[in-house]
This record gives structure tokens, sequence and C-alpha cells, in this order.
DNA sequence: AGCTTGAGCGCC
DNA sequence: AAAAGGCGCTCAAGCT
């Protein structure tokens, strides 16, 4: 059964239940807390909740304790049909731009949207979009039923992503103020009381100011660091650490330290932490679908790039403990089951597919296997990653034939799509690509741009495809493990899920659960495995560790 | 004054 | 040693 919301949260609200079939209830006209009755008393039931967009109507639910299993997010999921290569011809495809193309709700903003004004403004009636969604669904089914059946499960698992993404914002991530703030003194001195640098980035600082000879450079300014590095007779063209650790020069061991220090403050410093942290917990914004692959996106607390320095203060509650698991080498385990490549299959029955290449005689060192599945994943042109790719091409063609036609088809200026079916974005209109004609004035420049562009576009393909169904597999993992955790809990708590990095997640469960956490997450993993890739024999190994913060992982 | 851009670096 | 896909975030600089 299908239970559709139109309105706001906050009030104003229709909810109108569909059969399978498509017949409606009548509607149900609700105020705010009308709603949340409404949902607690049928959730039970199992319904799909069906709302315009996650980030809108569930917040206000979680707030009053409650959850839901099931949703369909409309904004999300008209996104990836309107995109979607198997939709072609359908009328959702062709229909011109309307509310429903729209982008997520603006943070801050999660309940003042268009949509507040009731369900029929500039067409953005629920109900309407929905059963277009079914039809073009069903129109799929018509010329291929297992395509549709695809979609319908990419669907699914994006609108239940949307839902784990909310509820872990709501919940947040367990956080010590006191290690993150040991951390930072320990790095940088004691939080500055009136601004400016902390002491010992501004000993650095002088130091490095000392080295060069500058007593008014300001090492934060790349161009004023850059003037002054040429100053003291260094070849450098740029600023990044990787250049600079090549040279010998009594200014490079504090500017290193000080970089580093710099970007631990402004990224993850005092500052961060008052805008982020509050009563033990880091409540970051997701964006679920926000990468074109499907990857998800954050939106302010950078929850996706907490750098190893600072995991330390992810510290599991007293009596709790953190469950970290990661898919060891995901991507190549993907392009294997979807080119259905018996031979990598197999190298990946062990634990560590890498080695799995090297026992197979493919590569002799583990180092190269990965640098070699790497350059087959991201289109390796040159070095020693290029040079590996003809022994993979040998060892499995079937693996390589996927890519390669990925790649090939970007090149060629077309769509690719992921196993479940999201295509990848058709290049901008500033991509000229193969087909270019060359203009009069330089065309020799324009070709070589074009086919420059064309091969750019390819590389983008051939990882879409890789990343894309990595990401499909990840959260039809952590939906599979949102259900198996729910029916963990017990008097001294449920495990719930705290953090999501693309192959990797964590839960923060009761310390006598992690156990049971541990098996879930793999039972979890091989259902994930089986729901997109039926029986083809490959494995989706697992790292697991039970620790108490997060810096014990790996 | 406020916006965009580029450099740089963190993550997968 | 560097290369090759996807990102977010911050700062300073350069622009309007």
């Amino acid at each position: 059964m299908f239970i559709v919301l139109a309105g706001s949260p906050r009030g104003g609200i229709t909810l109108t239940e569909l059969t399978p079939e498509g017949v409606a209830s009548a509607p149900l006209r609700l105020d705010g807390a009308g709603l949340l009755t409404a949902v607690a008393s049928r959730e039970p039931q199992r319904p799909r909740w069906v709302w315009s967009d996650t980030a809108l109507w569930y917040p206000a639910l979680l707030q009053a304790g409650l959850r839901v299993e099931r949703s369909q997010d409309l904004r999300l999921a008209h996104r990836i049909l309107k995109l979607a290569e198997a939709t072609k011809g359908t009328a959702l495809r062709d229909a011109p731009a309307n509310a429903w193309d729209g982008s997520a709700v603006p943070p801050g903003d999660h309940a003042n949207t268009l949509f507040d004004d009731g369900a029929s403004e500039n067409g953005a009636d629920p109900i309407a979009e929905f059963l277009l969604q079914r039809h073009t669904l069903d129109d799929v089914a018509r010329t291929d039923p297992a395509k549709a059946a695809r979609l319908q499960l990419l669907l699914a698992a994006e609108s239940c992503g949307a839902l784990i993404a909310e509820e872990m914002r709501f919940t947040g991530m367990p956080w010590r103020r006191d290690v993150h703030a040991a951390t930072l003194e320990e790095a940088l001195g004691p939080r500055p009381q009136f601004g400016g640098r902390p002491a010992k980035l501004e000993g650095l600082a002088d130091r490095i100011r000392v080295a060069l000879d500058n007593p008014a450079l300001n090492p934060d300014s790349q161009p004023d660091l850059l003037r002054s590095l040429k100053r003291a007779g260094l070849p450098v063209t740029g600023t990044s650490k990787w250049e600079l650790r090549e040279l010998r020069h009594p200014a490079i061991e504090p500017l290193l330290e000080f970089k580093k220090g710099a970007r631990l403050l402004s990224a993850n410093g005092w500052a961060w932490m008052d805008a982020w942290v509050q009563n033990g917990r880091f409540h970051p914004e997701y964006v679920v679908g926000g990468v074109v692959t499907g990857r998800w996106a954050t939106r302010g607390g950078g929850a996706l790039q907490l750098p190893a320095e600072v995991r330390g203060a992810v510290h599991a509650d007293e009596g709790w403990s953190l469950v970290v698991a990661d898919a060891a080498q995901l991507e190549p385990r993907i392009i294997a089951a979807m080119s259905r490549d018996e031979a990598m299959a197999a190298a990946g029955r062990k634990r560590d597919l890498y080695q799995g290449l090297v026992d197979a005689g493919v590569v002799d060192t583990r180092a190269h296997a990965k640098i070699a599945m790497l350059g087959a994943l991201y289109g390796a042109t040159s070095g020693e990653s290029a040079r590996l790719m003809p022994r993979l091409t040998r060892a499995f063609p079937r693996v390589i034939g996927l890519v390669e036609a990925a790649a090939r088809a970007g090149e060629r200026g077309e769509q690719v799509s992921t196993w479940l079916g999201r295509s990848s974005p058709l290049p901008g209109d500033d991509w000229a690509g193969a087909d270019a004609v060359p203009s009069t004035d330089a065309p020799a420049a324009d070709d070589r741009r074009a086919r420059q562009a064309a091969r750019d576009w390819g590389r983008f393909t051939r990882n879409f495809v890789a990343q894309g169904t990595a990401a499909e597999w990840a959260m039809c993992w952590m939906a599979g493990l949102r259900q198996r955790l729910r029916a963990l809990a017990d008097e001294r708590g449920e495990p719930h899920l705290v953090l999501f990095l693309h192959d990797e997640v964590m839960v923060h469960t009761p310390a006598h659960l992690a156990d049971a956490v541990t098996i879930a997450v793999t039972e979890a993993a091989d259902d994930a495995g089986r729901l997109l890739f039926g029986n083809f024999p490959v494995d989706f190994a697992l790292t697991v560790a039970t620790v108490s913060s997060y810096d014990q992982a790996k």
C-alpha cells in the first residue's frame, strides 16, 4: 500500500491512500499533530510513504519519535527517471521541465518550500507525480520487465538512503569534544582568545619568515609565499606540499608543518567544532544522490572528509561500541559481477582481491595489482598503470571489455548506465567530442581539444558505471543493515548507523550487541550482492572492526 | 560589499 | 615519482 502526503508537515496536509492499482481513497485533511497520529497508526501496516522530499517531511516525524520503514522520495526518483536511458520515449522523460526538476530542499529551510502552499502549486502535485512515475516504470516493463525491476529497486534504495541520511543527521555521530580539543591543542597550541593564529602555528610562521628572509611574509597567502620561495632561489612553480617535499631548504620543514596545521585549523578546528558538534554529537548534513554517479555528498560539516587526525574524537558512549565495516576492493568486485567475469570473481573469492590477482599469476606483486586495477577503473593512459593493462585484459577480458565499452560510449558522447539503471549525464554544450567539425581558423588546435575532451569524458563514463553501481550496492547493503539493526534492539538500546562513507559504514551499538552487529553487517553485504547480481558467485568481502573510537579501525 | 575562481588538501 | 575517477571545504585573490 502507498500513502501519499501532500502539503507540508507543518499543516495543510492531505493524506491519500493508494492501492497498487492506483485507486485512491478519499483524501484526509490533517494538521501537523494529525500527521503524527496518522503516521503512528498506519506505519505498522508497513506502507510505502510517498512524499515530495524526505528532507522536508522526515525530520518532523523523527522529532516526534517516529520512524518509517519505507518511502518513495519523489524528487530523487524523478531525477533518476528523467535522466535514465531506460525511460526513453516515456511521458515523464518527454515532459517539459517542471517543479520536480528542482534541486533539494535548501538547508535550514526544511519546512518552507514551494510545496508549502499546497499540493498543486506549480503543478507539483505529489499524487500526479507518483502515478506518472508508476506509469513510467510500467512502460519500461512492457518492453523489458527486468530493466523495470532494477529501476524500481534503485528508486527504493535511493529513497531508503534518504531516510537513513535524515536518521543519521538527527541522531548524530558520537563525538568527544575533549578528545578533539586535545588534538587541536597538541598540534596548534591553546585556542586563541581573540582570533589570530594559535601560538604553535605563529611560531612556525616566524621560522619560515626567518628562513626566507622576509619578515612581512604571510604564509597563508599563496602568491606571497610563492614570490618569497622564488626570491630565495627555489625552483618552484606552485606551493603544494608535493612539490615542496622534494626541496632541500631550511624553510621547507617548518612550512610543511605550518600547512598541515593551517589545514587542520581551518577545516576541523575550534570553529568547526562549535558549528557542528552539540551535546556530544556531530550532526552532518548528507546530500543523497549529490554526486552524479549516485554517491552521497555533504552540505556543511564535511562528514565524508573527516581527516584521520581527528577520527579519535569519534568515540562510542560509555557501555557502547563502534562497529566499523568497509567493503574491500568494492569496485573491482562490482565490475566483475556486472561483466559476469568468473575469473576475476574467483580472484576475489579470497578476502583480498589484489592478492588473488597475484596468486592467479596475473601480476607479480600486490602493489602492482592495485595500480593495475585503478588504471582499469580510472582509465590510465601512461605510466606503470597503463603498462600493466594488457595483462589485465588477457586475464579478465570480460571486465576490461565492460569498462572499455563504457569509455568508448562516452567518447562518442553517449550516455552509459549503472547496473540498476542510473544514467550518466550527457556531455555539456561546450563538449565538441569526437564528431567535432574543425573550424576554419584553427582546425588543428580545435581538433586536438576535441579529442582531449572526448578522452576525458570517456574516462568519466568508464568510471561512472563502476562507481555508480558500487554506490547502488552500498545503498542496498545499508538498507538491509538498517532493518537488521532494528531487530537487534533490546532494553539496553538499539544499534544505529552513524556514518556512511561510500564503501564503509559505522554502527554505534550497545557493547554487548557488537558481535551481533558484525554478523548483521556481513549478512547484509551478502544480501546486497544477491539482490543485485543474483547467483553470480561474487563475494563482497568486508573488513569489520569493533572499536571504541574511529581511529582504532584499520 | 559580495560574489566567483583557483590553489590546495582532506576523503573514497 | 606520478598518474587516473568522484567529491567538499576554506582561504585569498580577483572580480563586479
